[in-house]
DNA sequence: TACATGAATGCTGCATGCAGCATCCCGCAT
DNA sequence: ATGCGGGATGCTGCATGCAGCATTCATGTA
């Protein structure tokens, strides 16, 4: 059920990981020790050492001894943006210096994804496509440092998406990006990458996250300006917080 | 003598680190929990949980189920550098943003370092100073990731310096940067800033870290033609590592 | 009624015991 | 002499015991 061969350490910091992407685990919740580990039936030590290694990720927060799920607030996932802009930039820059036939070829395959037509509902499809795209850019960079760096970006962008992704895809707040502006971007991307050319591959890359940023803070305006009704999303927070 | 206020795996950690940046622990060195238990009179589960936090952020590895401390090739530096160009562009084009008067009056501080001639031996004072400078943009910009990232970068960093200080400075190798152009690199950044031009500063920071990469492989170069006397550094790092 | 004080609770952080695994060395056989 | 095998060693990873600290709740007093 919980084991397999690898340390059960790294399990238990990809399941509480994945439970705070999912949204199974809220910002702000406590994660207790104990209780976690009764629910994953190992003992407190490797639960303590995956939150040890979830606080140096920014996934998880000291607060004041107990470990909370990290709240990121708009302000947050902008200067988290901020920082993929320099290394999306960089990443593209090294990848156009050096990406192979066969790895073009791979990245290519990512870019198709966004061009088949998909359901309006399975948003999730795109997304993982989405993040594909990027980690393979950063994957060809060959730039072990930087993948590193994208990896722990992308975990902490992927909190804030899911608590937001209800209300930002949201059609009737009129801030979601059309389909076909993030293809156009990805494509400026790929060419610049497909004709080595790493000062437009930088140049393109940095603009897409450019992009993001500006729709980041649109969105959340038009959010405040309908918050009215509290929040249509799932589980009201509060509950699950005193659970 | 080991204890204060703080908590015990947080002081093991800044120990280890500062042992290996210091070069006292030498690259490929295996890390014993009960030897460095012993000698810093803890028991071995903070040492464990520090040296979590210590592969965390890359300055050792799991080599099998033994620790060791990372080696750092010149390609792993050189791919570090990349990732302080995107980040120290991007955090030089917040700053020229978002500055104010004090904070702008802390950075000339770190910046008239280097104008007051110093003792050829004392290098390291030209380093804090540098790290200072580095570090104080990043404050300026007010973007926790970036601080994050800039503060893992700048210890990996460290670790390679130390490795390589005696070599790199060698004034016989006839590649070390003159001080007048770090100098005049850091003075282009800090007038960018003062003037509030983020383009102009992001541009200036990115210039400075192509130096450096250009340095340090000019500096390898130079450094491998004249490998043959093995190392005329320390110890001979084979054996400390059977220590 | 409001505030202060004290006890009980619950959680973390550290220490230590235990088992499993890999490594290394030595001896034996070819 | 070399290669193979078995045993001993040493280390990590996990479990658990223990103490200290903070928070909270209840009770008593002004």
């Amino acid at each position: 059920m919980i084991l397999r061969g690898k340390a059960l350490r790294d399990q238990v910091y990809e399941n509480i990981r994945d439970r705070i992407i999912s949204g199974e685990l809220h910002p702000g919740d406590a994660l207790v020790e104990v209780e976690l580990a009764a629910q994953l039936n190992v003992s407190r030590t490797p639960v303590s050492n995956a939150l040890v290694m979830l606080r140096e990720r920014g996934l998880i927060y000291d607060s004041g001894g107990r470990m909370e799920v990290s709240v990121l607030k708009l302000e947050d996932v902008v200067n988290l943006y901020w920082c993929r802009m320099g290394l999306d930039g960089v990443a593209a820059f090294l990848a156009a210096s050096k990406i192979t036939k066969p790895e073009l070829k791979t990245l290519e395959t990512y870019l198709k994804a966004w061009e088949t037509p998909v359901q309006e509902s399975d948003l999730s499809a795109l997304w993982v496509s989405d993040l594909k795209f990027h980690h393979h850019i950063y994957e060809v960079s060959h730039n072990r440092h930087l993948i590193r760096f994208s990896e722990i970006t992308a975990e902490l962008a992927a909190v804030y998406r899911r608590n937001t992704i209800r209300r930002m895809s949201d059609p009737q707040s009129g801030t979601s990006r059309s389909r076909d502006d993030v293809r156009a971007e990805h494509q400026a991307i790929f060419e610049a990458i497909a004709s080595k050319d790493p000062i437009a591959a930088e140049h393109a890359a940095r603009r897409h996250i450019q992009m993001v940023i500006k729709h980041l803070e649109l969105a959340d305006m038009s959010l405040e300006l309908r918050e009215e009704p509290p929040m249509l999303s799932a589980a009201p927070s509060v509950a699950a917080r005193s659970l």
